[in-house]
DNA sequence: CGTCGATAGATGCAAATGCATGTATATCGG
DNA sequence: CCGATATACATGCATTTGCATCTATCGACG
């Protein structure tokens, strides 16, 4: 909690990152335990959200990939899935023989948002008390920076 | 990257953890891929470095539980493994009959301490050049304030 | 064009994970 | 002290994950 003043930029970088590590498990923990998540998992509702997210509505598997902490095998077979359950459709790109589009199937848009609604529900539930809107802002603000310097290199 | 005047607290707060989350995947995401992680999955340096942490060596296996985004059974298992390479002992509570106690042998300090020095290193290559120290210094006290309201109820 | 290295995705297989449950101990109310 | 409920950890089993590898296509270069 002390912010000592004379901190080696090695040492105050991987303590920050230690913390936002920790703040990450801590909320995810309490995510998970909630009833949201009773018959997806946080990765297949992560897909889910991401596709919903994306304007055009189809979405590259690779560039899924980006976004989810999974390998490319199991974001694969992760996909397959819920194409299974009919929540999303792949098709082959059109302009790449090799690639693979995925794009939510309307029954996949539905469970999107009614999920993301308890979800969202939830995370206010945990943020809001936990930091000031101000506060907030700058969390944001900071973690997106970080995300684009990172993603960038 | 706009930050709008007239949200709402929810949407806000939804934001934030969203922003919050995929910094996470993305910085975890270039460290999974360093050569600290080729013998250890980031779970088990997890433990290490949670029980190298701690002060008194000995830590409760359901404590241990609370830092890693693992099930208990999970842990369970996970524990056995490191037992098996020789990098944790166990030993029964004192205490508790039902409580199991865990600390790093030898060996694991070694370990520990060789993956540790890597890995702090890839973070600050990653995280050093995204922020500047004061904005670190945010990202710090912010993250903690989030986990300690977190864990708190 | 034909070859070669790189990339996208799928698949076999072993390992890791979670859920449900089992066992033992602790704690609480009479 | 006794029974009921809760907690700590382990285990059986099905699912999920990652690594290595395979197939197919792309892009560059002679």
């Amino acid at each position: 909690m002390s912010t000592k003043t004379s901190e080696s930029p090695v040492r105050l970088a991987a303590e920050t990152w230690e913390s936002l590590f920790r703040a990450q498990v801590a909320v995810m923990r309490r995510l998970q335990a909630g009833p949201a998540f009773k018959g997806l998992a946080i990765n297949e509702y992560d897909v889910l959200f991401t596709l919903s997210r994306c304007p055009s509505g189809w979405l590259r598997q690779n560039e899924l990939n980006d976004h989810v902490l999974l390998s490319q095998s199991s974001l694969s077979r992760l996909v397959e899935r819920l194409e299974k359950r009919g929540l999303v459709e792949r098709m082959p790109a059109p302009d790449d023989g090799r690639g693979v589009l995925v794009r939510l199937t309307e029954a996949g848009w539905e469970l999107q948002k009614q999920i993301g609604r308890e979800h969202v529900r939830d995370i206010a539930n945990l943020v809001g008390p936990a930091l000031t809107a101000a506060e907030q802002r700058e969390l944001l603000r900071l973690t997106e920076k970080l995300r684009a310097a990172v993603a960038a290199r």
